[in-house]
DNA sequence: AGAGTTCTTGAATTTTTCTTGACAATTTTC
DNA sequence: GAAAATTGTCAAGAAAAATTCAAGAACTCT
């Protein structure tokens, strides 16, 4: 999955380095001299986003300002590209949200470094994928082929433990265990709770794409 | 719409000073000198004030315990009005949420400015749509196909939140937080709001176009 | 102080999820 | 191939969560 990054820089020779250096590394970048005109980009389609790089120098306007009208919006991590002697504003820039700071110059291996840091803390990166599933443990949220399906808790929790140990198969019991499930619960729960499972994420449990039964043992999720 | 501010001040000279000032230029305005009383006042009804400006030199009490202790209770803008020496301080204001910063003596023309610099920031001043409602968060208010709907200054909070966090669930417990409601309010009184806040912006919970129940989790607002 | 809102919460109602027995289908064992 | 064990799913009732009602408390405004 590319991510997305809102690149906010008025000094061209920079913006183009910048821009480069992130295409580069697999990012898509939109860039943008004018802080009026990236927020209203911004705010056209706010969740496309996964990080927006912001230069606190602007023409018009003020870099903080920016920032919260961006956080209002859309809690999008946001990281600050100052020049040295801004530090300063840190705290002011902490207060508003922003998630990491950069003092120009810096090497555009760094901020790459940085947007991963901050990706990585947001939790973002979590999200994965398994065929035409995509699975959002941190939102509890589930789509097949980017349709939302929607989870019950139990399913949800069984879901992420078939994940979590996928390629081998677990028990009943453990199963059990990883939903919070009463102890003496019986087997035929779990049946049903996967079959319903199964029904959702369009598999078919004599020919499956994701959980395999094994005989006598239980499932496993196939890795 | 007048602005009520809550003024923490000791030197009763300075108090009468701003007072009459604030007053004159049409904010309303409690004054106290003792911050236990003013804390008091202000849990009372928390959400009245759209502003607090707080002398750091308190008799019986930190200035910056009254700040957290705010704080804690509802979100509002704080602006600290302190002698010049106490800048050192500074930092740690910055942590506890303070918006701005008056050293000793000023002119009373400058705490004006700063009082409307802040409720400027604290407006949120674009207004959006999506589906027929159109949001104007700054003047907290709603619309559903062009007619004013008026929400209740929870069902705002709760709205604006929620919106937010579009396509996320979020859990009761985070929307009590949102809407700065005491931390033992049962999840119902929740429940209810959500309610009557889809009736008033005509949304149906069974099949809903704006805010839809996550079984076991919370609500989220359709993304 | 009193009228009108808004807020809170217990309880009734509705909806969704969970559990389990039943039985058919499938796999293994002998 | 028959018997035994295991799995898949239906359907119905139990349980849990969500929604709404209704009444009283708290708050606002005049």
């Amino acid at each position: 999955m590319t991510k997305m990054v809102l690149l906010i820089e008025d000094d061209p020779q920079m913006r183009r380095l910048i821009c480069d250096y992130l295409t580069e590394f697999g990012y898509d970048v939109e860039a943008f001299e004018d802080p009026k005109e990236a927020l209203s980009r911004f705010c056209r389609t706010p969740r496309v986003f996964d990080v927006v790089i912001l230069d606190l120098m602007l023409p018009h306007m003020d870099g903080f300002d920016v920032c919260r009208k961006i956080k209002e919006r859309h809690d999008v991590p946001i990281i600050i590209s100052s020049a040295r002697g801004d530090i300063g504003n840190k705290i002011h820039g902490f207060e508003l949200g922003v998630d990491d700071y950069l003092a120009k110059p810096y090497e555009p291996r760094e901020l790459i470094l940085r947007i991963e840091a901050v990706l990585r803390r947001q939790g973002r990166s979590e999200k994965f994928q398994v065929g035409d599933l995509t699975i959002d443990p941190a939102n509890r949220e589930v789509t097949v082929e980017d349709f939302t399906v929607s989870l019950t808790p139990i399913e949800m929790d069984l879901l992420l433990y078939l994940l979590q140990k996928r390629g081998h198969a677990v028990s009943r019991e453990q199963l059990i265990q990883a939903a919070s499930l009463p102890p003496d619960t019986r087997n035929r729960t779990i049946d049903m709770h996967i079959s319903n499972l199964r029904h959702k994420i369009g598999d078919d449990p004599k020919n499956p794409k994701y959980i395999r039964s094994q005989w006598g043992i239980g499932y496993k999720f196939i890795g």
